[in-house]
RNA sequence: GCGCGAUUAGCUCAGGGGUAGAGCACCUGCUUCACACGCAGGUUGUCGCAGGUUCAAAUCCUGCAUCGCGCACCA
């Protein structure tokens, strides 16, 4: 049964019907107690604040092609959904709101209300994504869907930290922190991000205290600096020790400026006595270099910023208040009023910012929880030997190197949403306790309650106020999301732990990669996932980064909107090498934008939708029966095996974009251009029925295999088709993602010679076809102008039928031994000479330069041809079908040269 | 500074020792009974530069240049 297709393809309404159908029927759901082999990946939880973006439309269309795939390879599939809480982003956005609408903070609201304000934001606002995943087309298990702070969920991120924390993994400490000013809390490493500045290197002189060697009462040393503010916090001076300018200035003081006070100058190693002066003023407070010359030496440590980076009481009543930046510059006024201002030069440096807040970060010394990274080795040696993969491999290195280094990961945060840490102090020791500067399991005596549960008499403990870093509930995701934290493995972790393949992007390598291949190993003893798929950065037309400040990433919704989500997800993946960045072209026309690629994806779209209806406008189906197929089916079927091969290959090493063009290229100038084109005449009222059988039978079977490899990169177009082309019989599954992908070739039936023969066959067929073409092109006739060919053939020819189709010729006249009147244009080919008479309208002239032109192209490849196997050393070296191969080649070159000579000369002068 | 990647047609990009490719754009002709979101034909390249290996290099190696990314960082 066949429906009447639409002229064109109306992706809207096809798209979500499609996608509600799937969900109704639990066609996504992951089973558990199934028998198939499994398949698994957990989602990168997007920000549940987040909106989607042309990254998120990337990543998680391979992840649903991936998935598609292998339910169609018999798999049982889990896909498992989510969203992360994302601590500052969602605390942030949130407290705008507040700040924009009531005029007030979050510490008016209070902890509290203010936690329970970002509820209602997440419940009502929350979650926008998974819509718009759905939109795209995402075949998630929706049942599962998961969230960060879930009440399972946060149980396990209690677990853990009181597992870290007795294990001695975790603690407590007065630290060197990255602070940022603007959001609040201490950040962890990975969250700064080096940007390059154009700064100023200030150079300024103190005094030096007392006489120096030569007995001068008067002598300065000079310093160079590009944070003249933090003066206030300096404590010290050093040196480097085998700097001989400065050697004996070690254990005197110099004058601080302002406060006024006397410093110790101390000797360090790590002064580099060719930068600047070679004198580095000591800010044990805000800077971490500093802060080590500052234990090692004992150097007070002060600090002068309050929390948001405005100056505090250190600073003196000239600073008190004043924005970091602001004091900056007032400090380099000073300290030129008091003449120790020696000059300023620009400089470029490299300053950390907030990755969130885009502000620089304060190094700044704080009270914070540490984590002990567990499992590194076994993490480390996960990817080293491939038990891990990573595609492209090239992250392997990055990753080993950062193993290499790692550093303990600063976990708390100030802020009120997220994970609360799972540590309460007896009320009455509260202070004492939280102001400690080492706390770690040894310590914790009576005094201190770390568990999952609160103590039980809640009322007589105070409880941190910190909250992890979002990362630290991340790394849990691939097993947390499965099973709970007090129970055995599920059924579900049974059946789906490890998951398969993991997509995400490089960027998060650390942020999240690495975190949860330690953590696999830590709590569940084994990796979390197979293979690591890493996408590239999706930028825009001048290869800039997307992003919401430049305004240059359009809104992938709108683009589904007008043209298709099955559209988008072809064009994207066309375009998306292994591990290389996507260039989304942006064209501009007439003031809308367009997108190309997603044009050509939405064409291709349509040019599959009218294949089907030309199908369905041929009556009747038959049986596949290869004995009675014409050359022309065969050879596109034989294309349709080559097709699956490479195809097989290319899921091999998920190279997606490969996979997209074989399918385009196959589609639509294989089958549609050449073989749809050839099979016309079948279709002829007084053609012959067994060929016309034949060659419905091949339209179907062609049709069907590629519905079904196209059914993970486009399955709403697919999925539509297959019913109205009436491909579902009765018994099938009810969808295609259920619908086993068939891997026997069509052609394995026939001998190898038979299909051989005939794909030589159809080759000269349409390489003499495009040469017709051209010629009569090149007489000015158009294409569908009927005129008639002579072919003098080289053997005897039979194809006349499909060759007049195909040229779009009135008649085709086949003559042995044709002699052609003087100056006809004629087309040498594999299949034979081929004359277009042009009665009335011979133009030597015009044939003598057409022939010119052919003649000179074949003189060139003659001689490149020559050259080769003039070389002695190539005849004599190189492998013998090469040459055998070149012989051939000169042959032909040679044959048509001779040839064409010969039709000039015909021609006289 | 160290590491990784890119450099191929006007544009976006495939290819990866043996005849330089696609789509878009452009030019010509076509409303041919699936598709103008289409059809046919055509034009376009010192494959970044310089060396090397090889019978043969766009492809492998070395160096350089430019762009991008990651790590480290000197105040």
């Amino acid at each position: 049964m066949t429906t009447e297709l639409s002229k064109g393809y109306q992706p809207g309404e096809v798209e979500t019907q499609w996608y509600d159908r799937w969900v109704d029927a639990g066609c996504f759901r992951g089973d558990e107690s199934s028998d198939r082999e499994a398949y698994s990946i957990v989602i990168p939880p997007p920000n549940v604040t987040g909106i989607l973006h042309l990254g998120h439309v990337l990543n998680n269309t391979i992840q649903d092609i991936l998935a598609r795939r292998a339910r169609m390879e018999g798999k049982e599939v889990l896909w498992l959904p989510g969203t992360d809480h994302a601590g500052i982003a969602t605390q942030s956005k949130v407290e705008q709101k507040i700040r924009k609408d009531e005029r007030k903070t979050r510490r008016d609201l209070g902890r509290e209300a203010f936690l329970e304000r970002v509820w209602d934001w997440k419940e009502k606002h929350g979650g926008i994504i998974i819509q718009q995943l759905k939109r795209l087309g995402c075949s998630c298990d929706w049942d599962r869907e998961r969230f960060t702070m879930d009440e399972e969920y946060s149980k396990w991120i209690s677990k853990i930290f009181v597992d870290l924390f007795e294990e001695g993994l975790i603690y407590r400490g007065k630290r060197m922190v990255n602070w940022c000013p603007k959001s609040l809390t201490a950040l962890s490493d990975e969250e700064v991000i080096m940007k390059p500045q154009k700064s100023k290197l200030y150079y300024m002189r103190y005094k030096v205290v007392g006489e120096d060697a030569d007995g001068r009462p008067d002598r300065w040393v000079e310093i160079a600096t590009t944070r003249p503010e933090t003066l206030m916090g300096d404590t010290g001076v050093a040196v480097n020790p085998k700097d001989e300018r400065y050697g004996d200035l070690v254990g005197k003081k110099v004058l601080r400026p302002f406060p006024e006070a006397e410093i110790p100058v101390v000797a360090d190693e790590h002064i580099d006595p060719e930068f600047g002066t070679g004198v580095l003023k000591v800010t044990p407070a805000h800077d971490k270099a500093d802060f080590e010359i500052g234990v090692k030496n004992n150097l007070e440590i002060i600090d002068v910023f309050n929390p948001d980076a405005t100056i505090n009481e250190h600073g003196g009543p000239d600073f008190e208040g004043m924005d970091r930046f602001e004091a900056r510059k007032k400090a380099a006024e000073k300290l030129d009023e008091m003449g120790q201002l020696v000059k300023v030069e620009d400089y470029d440096n490299n300053v950390g910012f907030s990755e969130r807040a885009d502000v620089p970060i304060e190094p700044r010394i704080s009270m914070q929880w540490f984590l002990k990274y567990p499992c590194v080795e076994e993490a480390s040696a996960a990817v080293a030997n491939d038990e891990i993969r990573f595609r492209p491999d090239r992250w392997k290195k990055t990753y080993a190197h950062w193993m290499e280094g790692i550093q303990d990961w600063c976990i708390s945060r100030q802020l009120w949403w997220g994970h609360q840490i799972p540590v309460w102090y007896r009320k009455e020791k509260s202070e004492e306790l939280q102001a400690r500067e080492n706390l770690s399991s040894e310590d914790a005596g009576s005094d201190i309650h770390v568990g999952i549960d609160p103590p039980a008499d809640e009322e007589n403990w105070v409880r941190d106020e910190d909250v992890l870093d979002t990362w630290f509930s991340s790394w849990l995701w691939p097993f947390a999301t499965m099973t709970n934290s007090d129970a055995e493995p599920s059924a579900t972790e049974k059946k789906f732990y490890p998951t398969t393949d993991l997509v995400t992007a490089p960027e998060i390598l650390f942020f999240w990669v690495a975190r949860m291949i330690m953590a696999g190993y830590r709590w569940r003893d084994e990796l979390p996932f197979k293979n690591v798929y890493f996408t590239g950065i999706v930028r825009d037309g001048r290869g800039r980064k997307m992003s919401k400040s430049l305004g240059n990433s359009p809104d992938p919704l709108h683009i589904i909107d007008e043209y298709g989500a099955d559209a988008l997800r072809f064009a994207i993946m066309r375009t998306a090498p292994l591990g290389a960045d996507i260039r989304f072209e942006i064209a501009n026309e007439g003031g809308k934008e367009i997108y190309p690629q997603v044009v050509e994806g939405r064409n291709f779209a349509n040019k599959l939708w009218n294949a089907a209806r030309y199908r369905n406008m041929q009556e009747g189906s038959a049986e596949f029966e290869p004995s009675a197929l014409s050359i022309y089916s065969i050879d596109i079927l034989a294309k349709l095996d080559q097709l699956e091969k490479d195809m097989a290959a290319a899921y091999e090493d998920y190279r997606f974009n490969e996979l997209s063009q074989l399918l385009y290229d196959f589609f639509w100038s294989n089958y549609c251009s050449w073989f749809l084109e050839s099979s016309k005449g079948a279709f002829a009222e007084d053609a012959d029925p067994a060929l016309r059988a034949s060659t419905v039978a091949t339209m179907d079977l062609v049709l069907k295999r590629v519905l079904l490899q196209l059914h993970p990169f486009m399955p709403h177009i697919t999925e539509e088709l297959w019913v109205n082309l009436g491909y579902r019989n009765e018994g099938d599954p009810e969808f295609l993602m259920q619908t086993p992908i068939s891997t026997e070739a069509t052609l394995s039936e026939l001998e190898e010679s038979v299909v051989e023969a005939a794909k030589t066959k159809v080759k000269a067929v349409y390489e003499a076809v495009s040469r017709a073409r051209n010629l009569k092109a090149e007489y000015g006739l158009s294409a569908n102008k009927e005129v008639k060919f002579i072919i003098d053939p080289e053997s005897d020819f039979t194809e006349s039928d499909v060759f007049r189709q195909l040229v779009g010729a009135a008649e085709i006249l086949i003559e042995p031994g044709f002699e052609a009147e003087k100056g006809v244009p004629t087309a040498l080919t594999a299949i034979g000479k081929i004359y277009l008479p042009l009665e009335g309208l011979i133009d030597l002239d015009a044939e003598r330069e057409r022939l010119g032109r052919e003649l000179a192209k074949a003189e060139d490849e003659q001689k490149k041809i020559n050259g080769k196997l003039a070389n002695e050393n190539f005849v004599s070296r190189a492998p013998e079908e090469v040459v055998a191969e070149a012989k051939e080649r000169q042959k032909h070159w040679q044959e048509r040269v001779e040839e064409l000579e010969k039709m000039i000369e015909s021609l006289g002068d």
